[in-house]
DNA sequence: AGCATTTCTTAACCCAAGTCAATTTTTATG
DNA sequence: CATAAAAATTGACTTGGGTTAAGAAATGCT
């Protein structure tokens, strides 16, 4: 446990034995009961965390309503919103399994910034990547409808139907629960799916 | 004009006044005609830009429809997707007005970032607050709807009504154009907007 | 200016999502 | 295991966006 984040680290970015050595001995890996909330709404963001095993919410509470922005789980970076600045987060995290999870802060970042100077540039390709990623799902999310995106899910992360809660996959879709009831029943009837 | 970018980049970031020298003295500035594609399906997207002054709108063709992914304009930086990756870039750039633009590449960066380690670190932050900015913007969409959004945009970048056509606005906001048209009239009516 | 093209609006109709309320199913807990 | 709580489903009804088609308004072009 813990050598999955430098298997990561090396699909992006050419690690050398002796940096990958560094990184595994400097990585934090902290375990959570399901139920932990890692951030909330008014805190500061202090830490990001890279999922080693289980499953991390992210949502936020709009007008009294629970929005699901993310499922992270294994392999996956959780990177906040407001990570590393000084405004309060809007944003929640919570742990929906026992979660095993490698935890960082802007200051240990500093900190071997400075030590290993190559380290600055394997955050930097990273944060790009997480970039490209994540505009992709942007890309995703605005040009398709709610049922392509449960199909999507359904193809590529079938996982996720297994452990999340439906009425929280309805929010992550952009749907209420009662609507991806009847998506799922439009799909039986339909496709036979 | 130019150091618009120096600005822009000592808003996250603190630049010696020696950096700020050197990136300005190597930053490229280009002009492009209204109408000019800087990138398009099948390309390998090798530049990316920062908006000194005009308009660039991304879009794709998503089943032969176009669809508005974002408006760039001044002041504000073009990260394409597929932006130093192998793979062939799904999205389209187009100066929807003449337009003045820094350029960069990432041979271009490499050589800075060999020359000057500090600049590195600069464009790691940069990339943080971009990554920051783009989830807000992801957010922003998730939990709106249509109305909301183009409510948003009146007031946060009124400028826009004036300078982008209604059918592209409306591809932006997730909506096809006659939907747009009724929201609009709808809003008038209740609202007296 | 005059004509063609593009953009924008309107209307009628359909369908999927929202809302509200009730019920069934599943899951947690003493 | 029984009961309460939470999650999921169903139904009736409303609303807003998609579709198609037509016409009006604005823009471009020679």
């Amino acid at each position: 446990m813990g050598n999955e984040i430098i298997k990561y680290l090396s699909k992006y970015t050419s690690l050398s034995n002796e940096l990958a050595e560094i990184v595994l001995a400097s990585t934090i890996i902290k375990n959570f009961k399901k139920g932990t909330i890692l951030l909330k709404e008014g805190d500061i963001s202090k830490e990001s965390y890279f999922v080693l095993k289980g499953c991390v919410r992210s949502y936020l509470i709009d007008n009294g309503e629970d929005k699901t922005l993310d499922f992270h789980t294994e392999e996956q970076p959780i990177l906040p919103i407001s990570y590393g600045k000084e405004t309060l987060s809007e944003q929640y995290l919570e742990c929906i399994e026992d979660s095993i999870l490698t935890v960082n802060t802007p200051e240990h970042e500093n900190e071997m910034f400075l030590k290993y100077p190559q380290f600055e540039s394997v955050c930097r390709i990273m944060t790009e990547v997480m970039m490209s990623n994540f505009q992709e799902s942007f890309v995703n999310f605005k040009t398709t409808s709610p049922e392509e995106r449960y199909l999507f899910i359904l193809k590529n992360r079938p996982d996720l139907l297994q452990r999340v809660p439906l009425f929280q996959l309805a929010s992550y879709l952009g749907l209420k629960p009662e609507s991806l009831s009847r998506l799922r029943k439009r799909l039986v009837k339909n496709k036979r799916l």
